[in-house]
RNA sequence: GGACCGGUAGUUCAGUUUGGUUAGAACGCCGCCCUGUCACGGCGGAGGUCGCGAGUUCGAGUCUCGUCCGGUCCGCCA
């Protein structure tokens, strides 16, 4: 193969005069009859290369030129002549007169168009993915993923933390999601679990005196998929020995300021700590968006006398909350955006989206607007007004029933009001979530592990038992502009202590023993203290390149149902493989091939 | 499991509300012309299983039902 001497943007006025020769991809043909320009493209950028007739043959060829044919060509870098310069080129200043050129290969013409100009469903673009991968976007996708992965192993291994690679062929641990499974052939009837974490894994390396691991870790959940959501996905997985939570929280503060500013010069200012609790008073959810300035606010005591009951129920009841978003700029919204964020709350279970426009008010109850309004007394209005601190425009909505409901309706409504209303007031504002309970109750009155069973709770075991629900634990959350960017926790490496946290899961001995003897076993054998933490490196990518989707930050991402367009997987096993793995259909007739 | 949006030329879309002649546009593609373009330009041309299947109707891209595919969300994802 004929080998280049420069990438395209190495072609510069340094080269004016030099015999030069490049490789690449025709992004575009210009043909103008007597003079044809092609702008090639290699991994560096683009070069204008200019054939002219006088060389026949070479001008022929460039004649049967179509974009995204594969050349080399070689030529005399010379200056543009004057008013021909492109700026938007990093080598426009400059071009190449060409006197050799090689049609390395063809290309057929592209099912869709690769310039920015023009924009493809996602659907074509994950069929032909290999040329989907070849736009800019994607291109500068990938990279930075590159170098982000790059940054991250430099600040570990400075560190002294080692990357140690665990198993993807293992057994379903008791973690939360369904697992991926993969036949053994040789043991008939037994599986194993593509991990959904390393978590058991690294917790086992502690043991084995590896005291700083780390690792790229490919994760597989069999759950259903979001934007932000694929089966297979890719952790950064951190667990140290003889740590407590806030060098942990401290290394991997200090560990995503380097990064965010080694990869995008972007200084994300210090990471404001808070705890569970006040997450959800104040913003409805654990994962808190703190560019939007909005929090809701606790009204629960101004209506338990109301007559109201729509309210005053709510007031008078354990279980429930009355909260409060006074959004400003408010009076912009129309009845129809309303109406539509009452839909919006309807998917979280809210019931209705009450709210009071604030037009006035010095006026007091003739001041508002809301349908709610004539339902309630004048002093519980004006109290509300002082509580709120009401301002000309305000809107004011309500979210009041059971806590979960309020909670989950009203922090997507402020999120999406953070959106419409154009209120986030930075760029990046990252954060910790601390002091999580170590269980809550699912809707079948079981306890389940907040976090994971392997998280430590504070306190004793005695303490523990006496009143599981409200045991907190040392599991912390790194949160960036509302995406869960990753989380950790002080483990248990006391063998009492997690015998007791698996048995109030309803896991009994003989059960862990089986699961994960392994780990127990290891708990017993002198293992130190450790912590440790898991970073969603795709999400980090997501928001690093600021993309819609945590496609956009995979190479040869799934579709909603879990299917590869480009490779048609899943596909049929033959019968040869099932029989080798001793899998029969039942219920699903297997197509004859 | 559920709600919603979409599927029409290679691509992105219009046309569907109110059923009616030969289903349009732009970009791309093909041919011819063009010596300074850079999303080149001009002229001409080809290109359609309106996702699929039933149904209603004299007549369906358009209405109804079912189904498949892609997407957003709820549930789910410790």
């Amino acid at each position: 193969m004929k080998k280049r001497t420069h990438k395209c943007n190495e072609v510069s006025k340094d080269l004016i005069g030099k015999d030069i020769s490049i490789t690449g991809w025709i992004r575009r043909r210009r043909d103008h009859g007597g003079v044809i320009f092609f702008d090639v493209r290699d991994e560096t950028g683009l070069v204008q290369v200019v054939y002219n007739p006088e060389l026949k043959e070479i001008f022929g060829l460039a004649e049967s030129c179509r974009n995204e044919f594969v050349i080399y060509s070689k030529g005399k870098v010379r200056e543009r002549p004057e008013g021909t310069v492109n700026k938007n080129l990093i080598s426009g200043e400059v071009e190449i007169e060409a006197t050799e050129l090689t049609i390395l290969n063809t290309s057929l013409p592209l099912p869709f168009q690769l310039d920015e100009h023009s924009s493809v469903g996602e659907e074509t673009r994950l069929k032909f993915r290999f040329l989907d991968l070849r736009r800019d976007e994607m291109q500068s996708n990938l990279r930075l993923r590159a170098k982000v992965s790059q940054v991250l192993r430099e600040f570990l291994n400075h560190n002294d933390y080692i990357e140690i690679e665990t198993p993807l062929l293992t057994k379903a641990t008791p973690e939360g999601a369904r697992d991926y499974v993969v036949p053994s052939r040789t043991f008939p009837g037994s599986f194993f679990a593509l991990p959904q974490s390393p978590q058991l894994f690294k917790q086992t390396l502690m043991a084995s005196g590896f005291e700083r691991y780390y690792q790229f870790a490919k994760c597989f959940r069999d759950e259903d998929l979001r934007a932000d959501r694929q089966p297979e996905f890719t952790q950064l997985d951190i667990e140290s020995s003889f740590v407590d939570a806030s060098e942990i929280i401290n290394l991997v503060t200090e560990m995503i300021k380097t990064v965010f500013k080694e990869s995008l010069d972007i200084d994300l200012g210090d990471f404001p700590v808070l705890s569970y609790s006040d997450a959800i008073e104040l913003y409805g959810i654990d994962k808190p968006d703190l560019r939007n300035p909005l929090t809701f606010i606790e009204v629960k005591d101004l209506f338990k006398d109301s007559d109201f009951k729509v309210f005053s129920e709510p007031a008078n009841d354990e279980e429930s909350r009355i909260a409060a978003l006074s959004v400003p700029k408010g009076e912009t919204l129309t009845r129809k955006q309303i109406d539509d964020y009452t839909d919006f709350v309807g998917n979280y279970g809210a019931k209705g989206l009450a709210y009071i426009r604030v037009e006035d008010p010095s006026k007091g109850k003739e001041g508002l607007q809301s349908p709610i309004i004539k339902f309630i007394d004048d002093e519980i209005i004006n109290k509300l007004l002082t509580v709120l601190d009401s301002k000309k425009g305000d809107i004011i909505f309500f979210g009041a029933g059971k806590r979960n409901i309020v909670n989950d309706s009203l922090a997507a409504l402020r999120n999406l009001l953070g959106k419409d209303l154009d209120l986030l007031e930075s760029d990046w504002a990252p954060c910790w979530v601390v002091d999580f309970p170590m269980f809550e109750k699912n809707n079948k009155g079981e306890l389940t592990p907040l976090h994971h069973p392997f998280t430590a709770p504070r306190g004793s075991i005695d303490e523990l038992k006496a009143d599981p629900l409200n045991a907190l634990t040392d599991a912390y959350d790194v949160v960036l502009n509302g995406t869960e960017l990753g989380g950790g926790s002080v483990r248990i490496h006391d063998h009492e202590m997690q015998k007791v946290v698996l048995s109030l899961l309803g896991i009994n001995e003989e059960q862990a023993e089986e699961k994960f003897g392994f780990l127990t076993s290891a708990l017993q054998h002198g293992c130190p203290p450790h912590a440790g933490l898991a970073i969603g490196f795709d999400r980090m990518i997501m928001l690093m390149t600021n993309s819609e989707s945590i496609r956009d930050v995979i190479a040869f991402p799934k579709t909603q149902t879990a299917s590869c367009l480009l490779t048609d997987a899943p596909g049929e096993a033959s019968n040869e493989q099932l029989d080798e793995l001793h899998i029969k259909f039942h219920g699903l007739e297997k197509e004859k091939k």
